[in-house]
DNA sequence: TACGATACGGAGCGCTGTTCCGCTTTGTCA
DNA sequence: TGACAAAGCGGAACAGCGCTCCGTATCGTA
């Protein structure tokens, strides 16, 4: 958790009154964020219209404690969104560092970007009503991941390992788009295809060229 | 799930093979019928996702009919929406008969066809999966009633109560759009605006011309 | 350490979709 | 006409869900 953001009184550009408990005990912190990364696990496989009971159990806690933190399953969704926004943007510069190289780490990032995408589409049809509240949210995807996706794909050019020239957005939007459809139907993995896009970004290998 | 359903698959001109069962007891045909109006009044109070028994009780039929008669809830709201269709369609000539005039068959036939464009809008959300079957549903609905309005529109003219011009399919869309948003907010009423609508046609009266 | 305040867990309620089978109605045939 | 299989009916019963409520456990503090 990189960005505590602790007691400063800034106009915080959200969760102000709202987000990760600021005065809660410190339980209470600790299950919210158990509770946001279990539904995303649970919202990956089996969708946002997941039981909240089937969440509950993964997050090792009991229902009540879910609607004490998230009173509406829109609420919970939106957290997890946000939860997931941030975890994918902290991932990049960390998995530059870990990874066998810049490509393999924009590998490790989009597969972790695909979990993210879930939650992305359940969000629109979560959210049928209040549509305003959801293209802010979409502004907040955009200015915190395009830049990380950004620096991996620079990265992966200056070690001369893809070609210069694909830009972020384009890729992700691709990479978003391969992932429509909630059908869980064996012949359509889209993790395979953005496998074969990343890919196809490769510049050919050295030993042949 | 591509399930082979038979009533999806071929938008038949009518009931030729699949309508009011050709071959069934003549209590399962009443039945049926009962069915089809008792579902689309309830679709009007409570919307398409109006749970079965509410559905049953109002057609004073078991749970087990409904099911055995329309296997899904998609079913259900497809069977519906042609009778309904039907029933909109064979009502325009009537009410030019019944009404006091062309304009008030007009307005009736419109209240009529309010109530059946509930059932129409839940059915894009029912059938979000075969939208091809929806598209073909969307045609059997033009076919049948823009010619309707049609011949509406034309008997007020021919009367002098409206101006000629507005033509069917740009009044029904109008009237279609004033409806959509399924809330029950009793700020907007949709028939309140379809009827000023409908009075925005009419000829000033001869009296102050 | 002692004691509110805070948060937790999960039994319980009411609602839902769906199935299943004993009973009733219908149509037919002698 | 009466009898009898087949077709159809009704609704109890089961399973799964969202959501609430309150006795109990944990935390932070004096």
């Amino acid at each position: 958790m990189p960005d505590p953001n602790p007691s400063a009184a800034a106009p915080d550009t959200n969760r102000s009154a709202k987000g990760p408990g600021r005065n809660k005990r410190a339980d209470a912190q600790r299950n919210e964020q158990t509770l946001l990364t279990a539904a995303a696990a649970v919202f990956v496989t089996s969708g946002v219209d997941a039981p909240i009971r089937r969440i509950a159990a993964e997050a090792g806690v009991g229902m009540g404690t879910i609607y004490r933190h998230f009173p509406t399953r829109a609420d919970l969704v939106v957290a997890v969104y946000r939860h997931q926004v941030d975890a994918c943007a902290e991932a990049g510069p960390r998995l530059l560092d870990s990874a066998d190289s810049p490509f393999a780490a924009l590998r490790e990032w989009a597969d972790l970007f695909v979990d993210f995408l879930v939650t992305k589409h359940g969000l629109a049809n979560a959210m049928q009503s209040n549509s305003g509240g959801f293209e802010a949210l979409h502004a907040y995807f955009l200015d915190r991941l395009v830049p990380v996706c950004e620096q991996l794909l620079d990265a992966a050019a200056e070690a001369g390992e893809i070609d210069p020239g694909t830009r972020a957005y384009e890729l992700m939007r691709g990479i978003g788009n391969l992932c429509v459809g909630r059908d869980s139907d064996p012949r359509y993995d889209p993790r395979r295809l953005v496998d074969l896009l990343l890919k196809g970004l490769l510049r050919p290998r050295s030993t042949s060229a």
